[in-house]
DNA sequence: ATAATTAATTTGGTAACCTAATTATATCTA
DNA sequence: TAGATATAATTAGGTTACCAAATTAATTAT
């Protein structure tokens, strides 16, 4: 059973190892850690116009790490002076976070750091296969985590939750 | 400038983020951590017939982990024995090491388990997407890691190391 | 015979996650 | 409206998977 398939399992499985290994969203920007950056880069591209502000729950929510992980995270960005919590009086369990400039200024060199090199990529890949690789990444992504987590949106993503 | 593409760049960025939450390797399987499984796959597929050992360096290369990694890996399935060291008689700075039947049969299970999901996955997608999404990931390995990488071969790999 | 090299190990980190327990506040209910 | 319940964030402590530097032991080269 399986024979013919074999050698494709083999290649995807390669495949996958490879790209598991490639240094797409390890590097170090600026002193911050990519998982810093990552924080840096949801807060930045979902803040509500108002206040500019997000909550720990939201960044837990888009991100998919749990809250104890944004509050230490975010602990480090504070002591850093990339980002501000403010204590929110219309509900004080909840704190307001919010970009500093010096934290904006990061977020967005890391943002054209990620973008140049993702460019760099579809160049190389070519513009359809590009799309096409988006697509069967998806696709994999539903097959393997069922089919809510391909529904949900990551911080780069412009659009809001479903 | 880069205004048409930033539609795919951020397209790939969000397919690239959830693949990599995905859990295709993320299991543990019989007791046994996924970093462990890999040791125990790495030496199952290339131990070398005479002896049916392999050698820490040989682990370290295949799995692009350090020796020291490595060693503490070992440390810990010889503890479940899992493995076996044997000083090499022949030079003794070295270890062979080898699977004993427990270790070769959760090796086994987990290439079975490993397989079973990759075949699923290639129902799911089609056996020439599949292809093609084997493909695009290299490709994207090339991109990102410089073209060693993309040579270099993984423990399931069948062939050998050029 | 000594120096240099190599293989594996020990030691002591770090990054990125997690769960459980705690604290403070808000909301619901009897 | 007082007490019970729920929710937001934090603190505390643990795990996995890695790494670099130093060490030990054995081999090879001068």
């Amino acid at each position: 059973m399986y024979v013919q398939d074999n050698a494709t399992a083999r290649q995807l499985l390669r495949s996958f190892m490879q790209f598991d290994r490639a240094e797409w969203h390890k590097r170090s920007i600026e002193g911050c850690k990519p998982s810093e950056i990552k924080v840096l880069l949801c807060i930045k591209r979902n803040v509500a116009p108002p206040t500019q502000e997000m909550k720990v729950s939201e960044i837990s929510r888009l991100l998919h790490v749990t809250s104890p992980m944004v509050t230490q995270l975010l602990k480090r960005l504070e002591a850093d002076g990339l980002v501000e919590r403010h204590s929110d009086p219309s509900d004080r369990r909840t704190v307001g976070i919010k970009l500093t400039e010096k934290g904006d200024l990061i977020a967005t060199k890391a943002a054209e750091a990620f973008f140049a090199s993702l460019h760099g990529l579809i160049e190389y890949l070519g513009e359809e296969q590009s799309q096409q690789l988006a697509e069967l990444l998806i696709s994999v992504s539903t097959y393997f985590n069922g089919k809510e987590a391909a529904l949900q949106h990551t911080y780069w993503s412009g659009s809001e939750e479903a």
